[in-house]
DNA sequence: CATGATTTTGAATACGTATTCAAAATCAAA
DNA sequence: TTTGATTTTGAATACGTATTCAAAATCATG
C-alpha cells in the first residue's frame, strides 16, 4: 500500500505541492478551477493528509494522553468514555494508557506519551512517588492534570473531590443508623486521596465521640479478589464490623460480594457504603449507597480544562484547581445497625 | 518549553547531528567517549526523542487504534484494559474511540486514525452499514481486526464468537428448566452478531417443538434507560415471558432492574440470561447466569493477532479468522419456570 | 493597451530524526 | 614508519507537509 502524498496529487493534477497544500488548508487565494482539479485527484487516488507530517511542521499533534489507574473499575470507564467523546467533538486524539496501579507503568506511561508529544495529559491515581515527576512536568509549562487525584504540588493543576468531606458523610449517615463498629477499606496508602479520606473518617468518629479502633481501619491494593477473601476474613470475627465502607463503588461489590458469600443479608446484617457513584450503584437490583463525586460533569470539566491549558499555553498562566462537593446517595444498603448479642 | 533537539545536544556535545542520532539508536561503532559524552548532554539537558519526526522517517508509528462502541460498557471496559495492557509491553500506544455506537462516530474515528498513521486497528461494533469500508481498508493491505463483530467480507480478520451456538446454549438451557415463554431482547439490528443470535435462538426453539413468537423478540439500542422501560413495560403485560435472554450482560442488568422495580423475585418469578461474561456476572451477589465469551483470552488474542499483521505485513498474506465457543455459565438469575395462573 | 493593484502559483525551506556515503581517525601488522 | 584494514565521525539527504517569498497571471481602470 504505497502511499499517496500531496506531490504524487501535485503531479497528477498538473500543479505544485504547495497548490495542493493550500487546497487542502482552504487558502482564500485558489482559483475555482485548480481547486476542483485538485479535489478530484485527492479523490481519485483516495489520498488522506499525513498527519504525522503535519504534526512535524505544525508544532501540534491535536493528541492528548489519558492514564487510568484501571479501566475495568466502572469509574474510569466512564470517566474514559466521557473524555473520549469530548475530546472527538474536539478534534483531538486520546492515546490511553492503564497502568493497573503500578507505578512503573505511570512512569512509562508518561515517558512514552510526551515522546508522542501529546500536547497534555490527564492523569488517574498518581502516587505520592510521582510528586517530583508531576512537578518538573508542570514547572516546564507541560498541561498536566490530575484527575480524582491529589498532590502536594503548588499550583498544579487538579479536579478533585473533597475527599475528607466525603468521607464524613458516610460516617455522618452511619452513625446516624446507629452503627458503631464501622470498618473502613481504603485503597493504597500510596495515593493522598487514601489519606484524606481515612483522616476525614477519623475527625468525623472523634467528633461524634467515638474511639478510633486502628483496627478497622484498613488499606489494601485494588484487587477484587484481596478484597473479597479479605473482608470475609473480617467478617467471620466475632466482633465483626456492622458496617463498612469502601474506598470505591467497585471494592464496595466485592465486598457486597463477601457477605453474601457469607449469608449476610443487606442491609440487615451489615451495611455498605461505596464511593464513586458509579451508575451501576443506581441500579434498583444493587442500589448502593454511596459518595457521589459527580463523575460526569469532573471528567467532561477534565477534558475541556486541559484543552483550555493547550490552547492558551502561551497567554494564561493561572493554575486550575477544582474542589468538587461530595454528596451522600442513599440507597439500598445501608439500614439500622443489628442488635447485636 | 523550547524543544531540545538531536541538534542542541549536537552542538553542546561538540558532535554532529548524526552523532547524536547514533547514540541514541545503539549504534555499534561509537567510541565509548563521545557516547558518554553525548549520553551526558542528554541527560542534562531533559531531551526526549521526538516519535513523531521519527516516525516520520521511519514509516512507523509504533501505535494502533481501538474503536469501541461503549466503554462504560463493562465488556468494552475489559477488552480495552487487556488490550492496552499488552499493546504497553509491546510498546505500542492505543488510540482510543468510543463510538457511543453511532455509525457517524465509526467513520470519523476510522479516517481520524487512518490519518494520525496508526498501523493496525481492532474493531467492535461495526454495523452492516460499514461492509464496504472495512473491505477497502483491509484490501488496501491495512491491517483491520474485527473483534466481537462479524461482516460478510471475503478473507477479513476477525475474532469472534459462535453467536448462533451461544443463543442456542442460552435457550437450551432455559427450555430444561422448563420455560416456554422466552423474551429475547437484543441489540441493534446493524449488527450482525445480532441477527445470527436471533437465529440461533430461533432454531432452538423450533428444533425443540416450540412455535416462534414474534411477538417476544425484540432489537433495541444498548442504552439503559431505553431497556429498563422497555422490559417493564414488556414484564407488567398479563401473559409476560417467564425468561429473558439478553443481548449482553449490561443489558441483563438493566432487566433484573425493571424486574427488581416491579417486585418480581429473580430467579422465582423471572429468568435472566445474559451475554458476555463480564467479570460482575460473577459477583455472587448479583451472579447473572450468562453466555461466557472467554473475554480475556479473546482480547488478547486480538492485540496480539493484529500485531502479527502489521509486523508480517509484506510476508504472510493469510487472514485470521477465530470463531470462540461459546460456553454457558449457569448461575442464580435462572431458575425453574414459575407456574403461573 | 498600459498601468498598477490584486489574485494565483511555484520554488525553496523548515520541522526533527535516521541513514547513506565518504572522509577522517585509529589500529594492526609488517 | 608505512600500509591496509577497521573504526568513528560528519555532511547531505529523505520523510510529507506548511509556509514564505517572489514571480507570474489576471483584473480593473483610465
Amino acid at each position: 500500500m504505497k502511499r499517496v502524498t500531496t506531490e504524487d496529487v501535485a503531479k497528477i493534477a498538473g500543479v505544485s505541492q504547495s497548490t495542493v497544500s493550500r487546497v487542502l488548508n482552504d487558502y482564500p487565494y485558489i482559483k475555482k478551477n485548480t481547486r476542483d482539479k485538485v479535489l478530484a485527484v485527492i479523490n481519485e487516488l483516495g489520498f488522506t493528509r499525513d498527519e504525522i507530517a503535519r504534526s512535524l511542521v505544525e508544532k501540534r499533534t491535536k493528541s492528548i494522553g489519558l492514564i487510568l489507574g484501571s479501566i475495568s473499575n466502572p469509574f474510569f470507564a466512564e470517566t474514559a468514555e466521557v473524555i473520549i467523546e469530548r475530546a472527538q467533538e474536539l478534534k483531538y486524539d486520546v492515546i490511553v494508557y492503564n497502568t493497573g496501579h503500578k507505578d512503573e507503568n505511570l512512569e512509562q506511561a508518561i515517558n512514552l506519551l510526551i515522546g508522542k508529544r501529546v500536547e497534555g495529559i490527564i492523569l488517574t491515581s498518581v502516587s505520592k512517588n510521582y510528586t517530583e515527576k508531576i512537578k518538573k512536568l508542570h514547572d516546564n509549562g507541560f498541561p498536566v492534570l490530575l484527575y480524582n487525584s491529589f498532590l502536594d504540588i503548588k499550583d498544579v493543576n487538579f479536579i478533585v473531590m473533597d475527599n475528607n468531606k466525603g468521607a464524613r458523610l458516610a460516617v455522618q449517615h452511619l452513625i446516624k443508623l446507629g452503627h458503631k463498629k464501622i470498618a473502613k477499606i481504603s485503597g493504597p496508602s500510596k495515593y493522598l486521596a487514601t489519606y484524606e479520606r481515612t483522616v476525614g473518617y477519623k475527625e468525623e468518629m472523634m467528633e461524634n465521640g467515638y474511639e478510633i479502633d486502628e483496627g478497622l481501619i484498613f488499606n489494601s491494593e485494588f484487587s477484587y479478589d484481596k478484597i473479597y477473601s479479605f473482608t470475609k476474613k473480617l467478617l467471620k470475627k466475632k466482633d465483626r464490623p456492622t458496617a463498612i465502607i469502601a474506598a470505591s463503588d467497585q471494592m464496595a461489590l466485592a465486598v457486597l460480594d463477601a457477605a453474601s458469600n457469607l449469608n449476610l443479608k443487606i442491609p440487615a446484617d451489615l451495611s455498605v457504603v461505596g464511593f464513586d457513584n458509579i451508575r451501576l450503584s443506581a441500579n434498583e437490583f444493587i442500589g448502593l449507597t454511596t459518595i457521589s463525586q459527580q463523575m460526569d460533569q469532573m471528567s467532561l470539566t477534565a477534558l475541556e480544562k486541559l484543552i483550555f491549558l493547550i490552547e492558551n499555553k502561551e497567554t494564561s498562566s493561572s493554575s486550575i484547581q477544582i474542589f468538587l462537593k461530595p454528596e451522600l446517595m442513599v440507597r439500598k444498603t445501608t439500614g439500622p445497625a443489628p442488635v447485636q448479642d
